[in-house]
DNA sequence: TCAACTTTGTGCACACGTTCACAAGTGCCT
DNA sequence: AGGCACTTGTGAACGTGTGCACAAAGTTGA
C-alpha cells in the first residue's frame, strides 16, 4: 500500500487468461484426477499440503500452478474440491467434448480404441481409421474401421479435433501431413518418428523405446556407481540423484 | 555481499561423467534414432545442422547436448555416424540387455507384449505377468502369462532390472510396491495414478488421458482466440505461442 | 605453406521453472 | 471482541534449460 507505483507502467501484467505456462498445464491433469478421486471419497475441502502429497508434487509448486488460474482458495481453509475441479475442467477445456480419430488400428490402435478409462471426460472417440484392407470393416469398441481413403471426408464430416497417429512409422508422416491439411490442429503422435511440423499445429509425442531408454540410461548409471564404491570408496560427487539411493 | 569471493571455492566442477541434464537425456533417444536411421542409409558423417533438423532440434543445441558425452565431432566436417552411434548406445546403457516384465496383460499390456518395434535394441520382454486367472496360462508374443503371485520369483529367477505397470488403477500401488521390495528400481507407469514412491526408485509415467488434456486446452485456447479475433480487433496480447498460428 | 571455408564446442545472457519463506487473510475459541 | 492457529498467495533467490554468437580447430585447394 504504501508504494505509490505509477499507474502509467507499460507492461502489462501478463493477464491471466492467457499466461498458463506449459509446465503447469502439463500437471493440471494430475491434479484434476487426484482431485476426481477425492471428490468421488466424499471429501469436500482440501488443503494445498494434502493435495500436492496425493499428485506427488511440492505444496509450494501446487499453489503457485493454482494461482494462475485465479485466487480459488481460501486461506485458514483450502480448496472447496468441487469447485476446484470445475475450473481446472474448464481451464483445460473439458467442459466441451473433444472428438477423437484415431489412426492406424494395430496393436496399440486396438488398445487405444477398447481403453475406456482414456476418454473418461470430454473425449469421444469418433473414428477409427486403417490403410489395411484386410482390418477395414472390422468392428472395434463399437465402431466400424473406416478405410484411411476417407481421412478428409471423416475430418470434416465427424468434426475431428484431436488425431491420435498410431499408425506404423513409415506411414506416420504421410497420415500426418493429410490429417494437417484437413484443418486438425491437435496430433497425439505414437508412432517412433520425429513429424515434420509447421508450428501452427500443436503435437505431442509418446515413445515407449524413448521411455524405456531414459530408464536404462538412470538404471545404469545406478549400477555403475553402486560398483565404483564396492571396488573403492574414491571420492563420489556430491550429485543429489546419486545421493538419494545410498541414504535410507 | 561485495566481498571478493576466495578462489579456493570447494564447490567441484561437475564431473563430465556424472554431469549430463536431465533434458539432454531424454533427448539422447530421439537422436539415436534420427541417427540410426542415417546409417541404414549409407550416410558416413553429418553436419550437427542436419542432425538437429532430422531430429527436430536447433542445431545448437545439439552441439552442447553431445559436448556432454565428449568431444566426439570433427570441426570442418561433422560427426562419424557409426561412432556417434555406438557412443550415445554406451551413454544411454545399450550396449547391455535389460531384461523388462509387464505388469497387467489387458488391452495395453497385449499391445506392448506384441508390438515388437520398441523392443528394439536393449532391452527383451521376459517375462508377462497378471492377476486374472483367466489369462494366466495364456501365451503372447512367445511368453506365457504367469500368475503375480510369483512376482518376487520372477524379478529374480529372470533378473529382471526394469518393470511396466499396465495393471488397472486399483492395483498399480500393490503392484509397485512389491516390485520396489523385490528389488527394482525402474518402472515405466502407464497406469494413471501417481506411485507412492522413495526416490530411490526411478518411475516414469505415461498417461493417455493426461495428453490429450493438455492438447484440448491449447485446442481450445487456439479457438478462443480465434473467436475474440473475429469478433473485435481488441488487444491480442503478444504472447509467442498465440502469434505462431497467426502468421504464416 | 598459406589462405579461405566449414563446422564444432562453449561462454554468456536470457527465459523458464522451482523452492523458500512470509505477509495477508480466514475461521475458531474463549 | 480479540487472540490464536491455520492456510493461501506471492516476492525473491536459486537452479536449470535455451539460443546467440564467435573463437578454435579442422579441411580443402592452390
Amino acid at each position: 500500500m504504501s508504494a505509490p507505483r505509477p499507474a502509467s507502467l507499460v507492461r502489462p501484467v501478463r493477464s491471466p487468461r492467457h499466461g498458463i505456462p506449459e509446465a503447469t498445464v502439463a500437471r493440471l491433469p494430475v491434479y484434476l484426477r487426484a482431485l476426481t478421486a477425492l471428490a468421488e471419497g466424499g471429501v469436500e475441502t482440501i488443503s494445498s499440503e494434502e493435495l500436492a502429497s496425493a499428485a506427488g508434487v511440492g505444496s509450494a509448486k501446487l499453489r503457485k500452478d493454482l494461482s494462475h488460474l485465479g485466487s480459488y482458495g481460501t486461506r485458514g481453509v483450502g480448496y472447496e474440491v468441487d469447485y476446484l475441479v470445475y475450473q481446472i475442467s474448464r481451464e483445460l477445456g473439458l467442459t466441451q467434448d473433444w472428438r477423437v480419430a484415431i489412426l492406424g488400428v494395430g496393436n496399440l490402435g486396438h488398445a487405444l480404441a477398447n481403453y475406456g478409462g482414456f476418454v473418461s471426460r470430454g473425449f469421444t472417440v469418433a473414428a477409427l481409421l486403417d490403410a489395411d484392407p484386410r482390418v477395414v470393416g472390422e468392428t472395434v469398441g463399437g465402431l466400424t474401421i473406416r478405410p484411411v481413403d476417407d481421412l478428409e471426408q471423416v475430418v470434416v464430416g465427424e468434426d475431428i479435433h484431436i488425431a491420435v497417429v498410431a499408425t506404423p512409422a513409415a506411414s506416420a508422416q504421410a497420415v500426418y501431413e493429410r490429417l494437417v491439411a484437413a484443418g486438425v490442429t491437435s496430433v497425439l503422435n505414437f508412432a517412433p518418428v520425429v513429424l515434420e511440423t509447421p508450428d501452427s499445429v500443436m503435437v505431442r509425442k509418446v515413445d515407449l523405446s524413448t521411455e524405456l531408454q531414459i530408464l536404462a540410461f538412470h538404471e545404469q548409471r545406478r549400477l555403475a556407481t553402486r560398483l565404483t564404491m564396492d571396488v573403492s570408496r574414491a571420492d563420489v560427487d556430491g550429485d543429489s540423484g546419486a545421493a538419494a539411493e545410498v541414504g535410507t
